[in-house]
DNA sequence: GGGGGCAATTGCCAAATGACAAAAAATGAA
DNA sequence: TTCATTTTTTGTCATTTGGCAATTGCCCCC
């Protein structure tokens, strides 16, 4: 659980009572493989520390097929924060890809701690915008790269990611089908 | 500037006094096209609401080739939110792509309406964090689509604005050559 | 230990896109 | 207006990637 803290204090500094306070909030939760932390059309009302194990956020096509849009993992916040924010129904799903273990907030709790320590919605604030600007420059530099580059740094910004989540899952993120990433993986062994 | 006011009154309410506090500290400010709100390597002091044209954030390979990231427009914030929240150095270029007109706070006003204004954090948290989402879930449904299917989502997306941005901006914008993109807009006619 | 089912690989061919170069059109400056 | 510069279009060809289908490999469950 010190994790958490040590990810937080990155953002902003919290005094021993306030850490106390927040991890008095926190409840474990478990997320088996295939099970979804959130699901679209429903409310997500929790906020989750990933501290083991891998999720994939993604959406489904008519046909049913699914396409990953970006994986959280460890020591970062998982939540669909515009369903979180607003309690409006969530546009997409997060599914565990392995079993998962969480540190996870209610929404209630969330809003007590934004109450009660002055630091928590500027934390929030720091962390959400600085990971969205990230992964938005992130994924739009993807696509002015061909598919093989887009695999090299894949591997590089994500080092051991790409051996624990399947070929499928990992090509839709990368926007290529699954023959393509498996000849691509072929060519550069 | 009422637009301006308007904008803000999606995301959280203010009352007329506060209102009338934020316009008090907006400065009208004019960007010649070509020049730049924000520059890479420089502190984005700055943030601006657009009242008239059309910026991009893009950035410059070795060779000097611009990429296009996204276009900020009309009735929208324009800003290097990394650079402005911790005064840190851009990463990438905020370039007036036709003449522009903003309504801008400087980071100290910005401050002081932040602690003057119980909801104005509120707000540009939701404003941040909805903008961000959107521009991400958005940009990743790219990569899973061809070429003349983004441009066309474009067109639908982004009414007008294919009329206001040279094609060789929004050809990065879309991950295409400028002659791919010129190739499908000939195909549509 | 042996299917059954899903995931991944591979082959073949077609379609999409890029690279490069040249021509045409548009733009801006004098 | 005229000229120079930049942007856009177009042609040709090479490369990349996708689509489809068959095969192989892997995992799980009985």
């Amino acid at each position: 659980m010190q994790e958490l803290i040590a990810y937080l204090l990155q953002f902003g500094y919290l005094d021993p009572t306030q850490r106390e306070l927040i991890l008095s909030k926190a409840r474990w939760k478990s997320i088996a493989r295939g099970a979804y932390f959130s699901e679209a059309g429903k409310i997500s009302r929790e906020i989750g520390y990933v501290t083991d194990g891998v999720f994939r956020v993604c959406y489904y096509d008519k046909i049913g097929d699914g396409f990953t849009r970006y994986f959280v993992y460890e020591n970062r916040f998982v939540v669909d924060m515009n369903s979180f924010r607003d309690e409006l129904p969530s546009a997409e799903y997060i599914e565990a890809v392995t079993d998962c273990q969480v540190l996870a907030f209610s929404k209630e709790d969330f809003t007590e701690l934004s109450a009660i320590i002055p630091g928590w919605h500027d934390i929030f604030f720091k962390i959400t915008s600085y990971v969205l600007e990230n992964k938005l420059r992130y994924t739009s530099n993807m696509l002015v790269q061909d598919a093989q580059t887009r695999y090299l740094h894949f591997l590089e910004h994500y080092p051991g990611l790409s051996n624990r989540v399947p070929l499928n899952m990992l090509a839709s993120y990368l926007g290529i089908t699954p023959s393509s990433l498996s000849r691509i993986r072929k060519s550069i062994r």
